[in-house]
DNA sequence: GTGAAAGCGCTAACAC
DNA sequence: GTGTTAGCGCTTTCAC
């Protein structure tokens, strides 16, 4: 058997509730016996037991991740390592563990995270997506679980601590953007149209487009479910109409490499035919063929974020919800060109 | 407070213990008395303390993963999310956990593998990179602490569960391919140099061109510790030498992007002037410009794999440890060309 | 400033 | 087939 507090307090020659104060660096420890209780540790080489700390204290200091289901792509997105990057640091800062889901469909996730609400071995939870009707959310909501969620909530936003960026802005900056370079045919691809991210991006660009006295075509508004294959099934669609686009803004920088992909297929030229404008600027951006304008979202820093939001919101459970916005940053590459009127 | 097991024991009129019985679906308890106490736990919305389980069983049902450090870029290489997918599907098959390491640097994943050992939270311990002198990996063999490797342990390689795919082979297959296609300047561009994956490859690699009767330049040979900037450091070098090479062999897709965006900023074209043979083929080989040749190493079989391994470790302790070799197989596309002799 | 002792919610002998 | 009971290793009152 492994080596317990009592082990320690036995060869230090106190009690294992000093022991235990120890650990925790209680002020109300002299230095005189917290150096003894040390060089016990030491001597036998101790190690808490976590698992017992969290069922006496009745937290286990992990938090735990949602991811989007794996049994899509949308999890071989580079968006999610690039959060768990931010995620990772935040947590090891604060000595946190990290334990993730695992389930394949929604209906599995939802199982995971009832356990987990449960199961005690997770203080707190946060969401890496939003999507509209979500279940997972509403659980947590009416469980009233401290968790937060990376994106705008579907509703009761101001119930939900939450950190996002102003992707309504964003969606209208970018339509700016290419109306300014003179485009004035653009399409909108988005991923799942019951994400919110998608939707928000799309009324910036349709806010955009109104403000310049340009109608919105439905034709120029595409959502599909796979990043990948969906964007390049966009692209089908939209160079098939009878007026196609002279731009093209893409909800997600994976969704684009599908899109810059079959516009190569099609003997496409980007930005020479048709310019593109894409969002989140994962690693994959600048390395694309053209390199991509994209929206810096700064993704490292919603993970950081949404952290340390979600800590205090478990430290003091009576707070009132927070909604944390990170700066994002239009980055001009070479895949847009102008055009003359 | 939650509702714990005496709760449901008191309504159902039976012993704690057979609460217990029946979540652990023990064959000695009667159907009318395990549907007496399922109906009780119903009633009163009981679910299971993980953590207290835990404390009792002396084992969590939950498995961590080692990743690699999150400060530099590997932690971007799409290779992680793919062996997570993996390892979740085996890891959701079996109800179990998973917990990842947060650490930026070695040595803060070190002592975060040193607390998951001792502190109880895992069962066991998949270590997702192998590298030559790895102190992680010395000290769970040293602690007897139940772990595998994704990748070939350095050393004691048959006392250490692993899964892994014969990159030898692997590596030496490329080659001759390359060889076939009428190549014999032939250049290795390889990740990390203490990489066991990249050493192996690479050997491979030299053993076919020795086969050949070619000799091996030292300076066709290059690692780098980046992916994307090392892909691109390293075509710079080669491109540069009095013969610069007519094949490329690279070590990972992912370092392969930086090098065909490099060859791209030079105005070499790919396969015309220089052909690209890559290794793991994850998602994004099939997406660039040109499409990569690749070995298919089967990522997420390793992954799957591996939980299954451990699974075994941690159930008999004592049995042998076990190589598993998952096959590969080499994806052709348009990145290499022939060349007639 | 430190010790004694009661539990956290569960499992697993051991009884019967 | 089911009940009794003693922990698992720690934290946390409550004493003094």
């Amino acid at each position: 058997m492994a080596v317990t507090i009592k082990d320690v307090a036995k060869l230090a020659n106190v009690a294992p509730s000093t022991v235990s104060r120890v650990i925790a660096n209680n002020p109300r420890i002299s230095e005189k016996t917290k150096r003894k209780v040390r060089k016990a540790m030491n001597e036998l080489g101790y190690h808490p037991n976590f698992i017992a700390r969290s069922l006496a204290s009745k937290s286990s200091d992990v938090l735990g991740i949602i991811m989007p289901k794996s049994g899509d792509g949308s999890f071989l997105n580079p968006f999610f390592p690039t959060v768990m990057k931010g995620l990772s640091q935040a947590a090891h800062d604060d000595r946190l563990g990290l334990q993730i889901t695992t389930g394949i469909t929604e209906e599995e996730i939802y199982d995971e995270v009832e356990k987990m609400v449960h199961g005690g071995r997770v203080d707190g939870l946060i969401l890496l997506y939003s999507k509209v009707g979500d279940n997972v959310l509403n659980y947590l909501r009416e469980a009233n679980f401290p968790f937060v969620v990376i994106g705008k909530p579907y509703q009761y936003e101001s119930s939900i601590s939450h950190v996002d960026n102003d992707n309504f802005q964003a969606g209208k900056d970018v339509a700016k953007y290419l109306l300014d370079s003179g485009h004035s045919a653009i399409a909108f691809i988005g991923g799942n149209a019951e994400l919110v991210v998608t939707i928000e991006r799309m009324k910036g660009y349709e806010a955009a487009l109104m403000e310049a006295g340009i109608p919105v075509r439905k034709d120029y508004v595409i959502h599909e479910d796979f990043m990948l294959e969906g964007g390049k099934e966009a692209v089908k669609r939209l160079m098939n109409l009878e007026n196609s686009p002279t731009a093209l803004i893409v909800a997600d920088d994976f969704m684009s490499l599908g899109v810059l992909n079959m516009l190569d297929e099609l003997g496409i030229d980007v930005p020479g035919d048709i310019s593109v404008f894409s969002f989140n600027n994962v690693l994959l951006a600048e390395l694309s063929k053209p390199p991509l304008c994209s929206v810096d979202i700064n993704i490292e820093s919603l993970g950081y974020q949404a952290v340390k939001l979600l800590l205090t919101r478990i430290k003091e459970p009576g707070s009132p919800a927070m909604r944390m916005i990170v700066p994002y940053e239009l980055i001009v590459r070479s895949s847009v060109a102008k055009i003359k009127n």
